[in-house]
RNA sequence: GGGCGCAUAGCUCAGUUGGUUAGAGCACCUCGUUUACACCGAGGGGGUCAGGGGUUCGAGUCCCUUUGCGCCCA
């Protein structure tokens, strides 16, 4: 126990203003969140905090998820663990690179050569300026060092209890170091590869993108009824949205079953105006209800186009070029003029462009039957993004995760279930998502400003790239750029040039660098010492949609690296909604700005929402409940500003506390206590609160009433005193309960009568109360607090319906009840009668129910 | 289409392995300024626990089913 102050410094009027900047200040300048790395790993909790995108909005749903780690983090170091708890800035990506394009009003060309003397326009021009690669990554660093200062201010406003000396950005040299070398030995082990393959692809970003950041949208569109000359003159009529794709045919497909088509299997048919022979195939991925039931294939219009090509063996005939755009040059396999012809009309258009066109050609030629049937159908798109997504076929890199694997899937599956998930039915989430893979993870990205991917390629007597065999750098010269740097072996003169080299262009997509996030703060290959004391983490708090994101790509890589989990709990939080329920985005205009709410609510108070907020559930957004927080804060000063007014100090010896309803209470906090650590070591922060304030709540209400006049010295000395110490051990305790939720009003408190700083003392146990032999506080029986409190609102109820003021007196009062509960409530008579102003109190053991006769004395007149 | 979750007072939500008379706060009404607290306190009204069926001595809680909402996957 704290050793206690000479004086209570509590002030004569407490207050809440400034205590937010005198604290932080406080514990910056005393280290009191800093990490001790000579704690061993059963002393320590390490968690894995989730790096925010710093160039996105900041929101109040950031407050609301780090408040809940931080609660467990400060519950945590409480215990006794020493916790470690960095910060991560995810600054790489499309988010910033988009944002430095419209903050400067520049674009990346990477065609361009670096220009050391560059400074971006001082005001962002119509047309963006194009600069070079490294010119822009260096505008992306500048601009994300000024997003990651507005962040750190507001997490420190809120007071999360990070240890500031502890940071990363997802970009930095530490980060592109252990990104590259964990992708390195991924490529030693066989777990990365490359492969030329069709794939999803932005035409707006121009790069590629994964399974995990597809996202369907509803989509209206138009099926046209088009005809496919067969022998014998006839036709054969398949349904489309994508008529812009008939140059891309390959084949027409029908389910093996549907008898309409049976007799054109291993047949072939020509396509209208293109004039190419495909054949009409069976599959089973064919819906006869869609459409005619019979499909055209092409190279590519959506992903079961890439199914039946793969399975089917079909040839390749790409038209969409990775603009998006019908692409310039007449393919080959259109050999006849009507074909060439046919194509002339449509290349380099867009596919909006190029749909018209063909709809107009092929309704020109008598191949279009009826008219356009509109329909709605689900479009993938990247979830960034904001044009369907189109399938072309380029060469990238992938790291298996089970999309291909039905072993590793199943291993990936079962290293779920060992989680301890935060609520546990997140977990099917992660299931579902991992089952349903249908390819590997897709990690290589045409874009700027990312970690490099580390490879070069040796160029042949043509100057093209052998991929087969990627030349690797060494270990020790990590992290490395291929576009600048030179592989061994080879001089800069041969960059580029016959029988010489070239770099990977490619950076690694943003979750194959966050995915490394604990190995990233935890100095892996760079600082055993640490790495070895914190691994594998304790938590990894996060939100649920990021589950088949960044959760799964985290497990990938532990279990592939060391065959482990990487923690051992993920605690999922829910969404901030607004008053109508419905989710608070940018875009629907509703979002609250955090600092604001701060300003006006006061940190703790707007702690105290978000942990009223169940873990994993979608939350209200709702300023009352931070009025109701701020409150609390201010009850707290009051009530502490009492107990030490009366005189309350901590005792050194528990047999002081002498009166039944001063143990009776302590019994009852201890019960607090024991639920509160059981929520708590459940995750459940929000179930903790509840308890300690319902408590607290009726400690001020009724134990604080009952006890003031004996506490005053009315009647004798050791009645205060045990009056006084059960006061201070009960403050002592609910302080201490409180800490992790108010960390500024309960260091407040803590600082006027107690050394040290609340947040390293020890989190509250039996052993505060004496232990739970005999000798200890808690075998006293907590139902009198109850049964006494019953009395005393009775007592209040009739003063309020009698409308006199609480302080009237009452002439008798008639107690009666069950004989137990009279015994009890015997115990505290004297306490009663001070409190309700009772001249006369007598007791009657009769009835099932507590009830309480009152008469008041008259008022004279 | 498959799965997960939610539905309790006007509002926001608790309600632990099934167990006395279903709770809290806000809002509303009434009262009270009392040496911790007017940034306050006390008291009060308000519920067919979404509907239906079942298990049980006993169901807000467990099972089945219907409806509505949200989300995930396809």
């Amino acid at each position: 126990m704290s050793s206690l102050a000479p004086d209570s410094r509590a002030p004569e009027k407490p207050s809440l203003d400034g205590i937010e900047d005198r604290w932080a200040q406080t514990w910056e300048n005393a280290g009191t969140y800093r990490f001790d790395r000579t704690k061993t790993r059963e002393q320590i909790y390490s968690i894995d905090t989730p790096p925010p995108t710093v160039s996105g909005s900041l929101h109040v749903g950031h407050v609301f998820s780090y408040t809940h780690t931080d609660c467990i983090a400060r519950y945590q170091r409480m215990r006794g663990l020493e916790v470690f708890y960095p910060m991560g800035w995810d600054d790489n990506g499309l988010p910033t690179e988009r944002r430095v394009q419209n903050y400067f009003g520049v674009r990346c060309d990477p065609s361009l050569p670096y220009d050391p003397e560059f400074t971006p326009p001082a005001e962002a021009g119509k047309d963006q300026l194009p600069i070079s690669r490294r010119n822009f990554v260096e505008l992306c660093e500048q601009l994300t060092i000024e997003d990651e200062k507005v962040f750190e201010q507001l997490w420190r406003r809120l007071g999360l209890s990070v240890d500031w000396s502890n940071t990363y950005q997802t970009i930095d040299a530490r980060a592109q170091t252990v990104s590259q070398r964990a992708f390195l030995r991924n490529l030693a082990r066989g777990e990365a590869y490359q492969s030329e393959a069709p794939t999803l692809w932005d035409v707006t970003f121009r790069t590629a993108v994964a399974q995990a950041e597809l996202e369907d949208r509803e989509r209206s569109g138009n099926y046209y009824r088009i005809g496919f000359p067969a022998p014998n003159d006839s036709r054969v009529f398949i349904e489309t949205t994508r008529p812009e794709l008939l140059a891309a045919c390959v084949a027409l497909v029908a389910h093996p079953d549907d008898e309409r088509y049976q007799p054109l299997f291993g047949t072939t048919v020509r396509t209208p105006l293109f004039d190419v022979e495909v054949p009409v195939l069976a599959h089973r991925l064919a819906d006869p209800e869609k459409g005619s039931g019979i499909a055209m294939i092409c190279t590519f219009g959506d992903t079961t186009d890439v199914t039946w090509w793969r399975e089917l063996a079909l040839p390749t005939r790409p038209i969409i070029g990775w603009d998006g755009r019908i692409l310039p040059d007449t393919p080959d396999w259109l050999t006849t003029q009507i074909g060439r012809d046919t194509y002339a009309a449509i290349a380099g258009a867009t596919s909006h462009t190029s749909k018209e066109r063909m709809v107009e050609a092929l309704t020109a030629a008598g191949f279009v039957e009826g008219e356009p049937r509109p329909t709605m159908q689900a479009v993938k798109f990247f979830e960034k993004g904001d044009k369907p997504l189109e399938i072309v076929t380029t060469r990238q890199w992938y790291i298996r995760n089970g999309g291909r694997d039905a072993d590793l899937r199943k291993r990936l599956v079962e290293r779920g279930a060992e989680i301890q998930w935060h609520p546990p039915y997140m977990q099917a989430r992660y299931t579902s998502w991992v089952e349903g893979l249908n390819g590997d993870w897709l990690i290589s990205r045409q874009r700027f400003f990312g970690v490099p991917v580390p490879v070069w390629y040796r160029l042949d007597e043509n100057a093209m790239p052998i991929y087969d065999q990627p030349i690797v750098p060494a270990d020790d010269t990590l992290p490395i750029d291929p576009s600048s740097d030179i592989p061994p072996g080879f001089t800069a003169a041969q960059r580029g040039a016959a029988g010489g080299f070239a770099g990977d262009p490619d950076v690694m997509d943003t979750w194959a660098t966050s995915s490394l996030s604990p190995q990233t703060a935890g100095g892996w290959t760079l600082d055993d010492d640490l790495w070895q004391r914190l691994w594998p983490f304790d938590l990894r708090p996060q939100a649920h949609e990021i589950i088949r994101t960044w959760l799964f790509s985290s497990v990938v890589r532990a279990h592939l690296e060391d065959d482990v989990l990487p923690w051992k709990h993920a605690a999922i939080s829910g969404w901030i909604l607004d008053p109508d329920r419905k989710k608070m985005s940018k875009s629907k205009g509703n979002v609250v700005t955090p600092l604001g709410l701060l300003d006006e609510n006061g940190a703790d108070a707007v702690r105290y929402w978000a942990a009223s907020g169940r873990p994993g559930t979608d939350t209200a957004f709702d300023v009352g409940q931070m009025k109701i927080g701020r409150r609390l804060a201010i009850k707290l000063l009051n009530a502490s500003k009492f107990v030490l007014g009366v005189g309350a100090a901590l005792p050194s010896d528990l047999s002081v506390i002498t009166d039944p309803l001063d143990r009776a209470m302590l019994a009852a906090l201890a019960q607090v206590v024991e639920s509160a650590t059981a929520a708590y070591d459940d995750y459940n922060y929000a179930r903790a609160l509840e308890l300690t304030e319902a408590f607290f709540w009726s400690f001020c209400d009724d134990h604080v009433e009952l006890v003031k006049d004996r506490a005053h010295g009315t009647r004798g000395p050791e009645a205060a005193a045990s009056a006084k110490a059960a006061l201070a051990l009960a403050l002592s305790v609910q302080l201490r309960l409180f800490a992790p939720v108010l960390p500024f009003v309960t260091e407040e408190v803590w600082s006027w009568w107690l050394e040290g700083t609340v947040h390293r003392a020890p989190w509250p146990t039996s052993a505060d109360f004496g232990g739970v032999g005999d000798g200890g506080v808690p075998a006293a029986d907590p139902a009198m607090v109850s049964d006494v409190a019953t009395v005393l609102s009775s007592i209040r109820k009739a003063k309020s319906e009698a409308k006199v003021s609480m302080k009237a007196d009452i002439s008798d009062a008639l107690i009666s009840g069950p004989a137990d509960a009279i015994a009890r409530i015997r115990l505290a008579a004297d306490d009663l009668i001070a409190a309700g102003r009772i001249a006369d109190l007598r007791f009657a053991e009769t009835g099932a129910y507590l009830t309480v006769d009152v008469t008041l004395t008259p008022e004279p007149v």
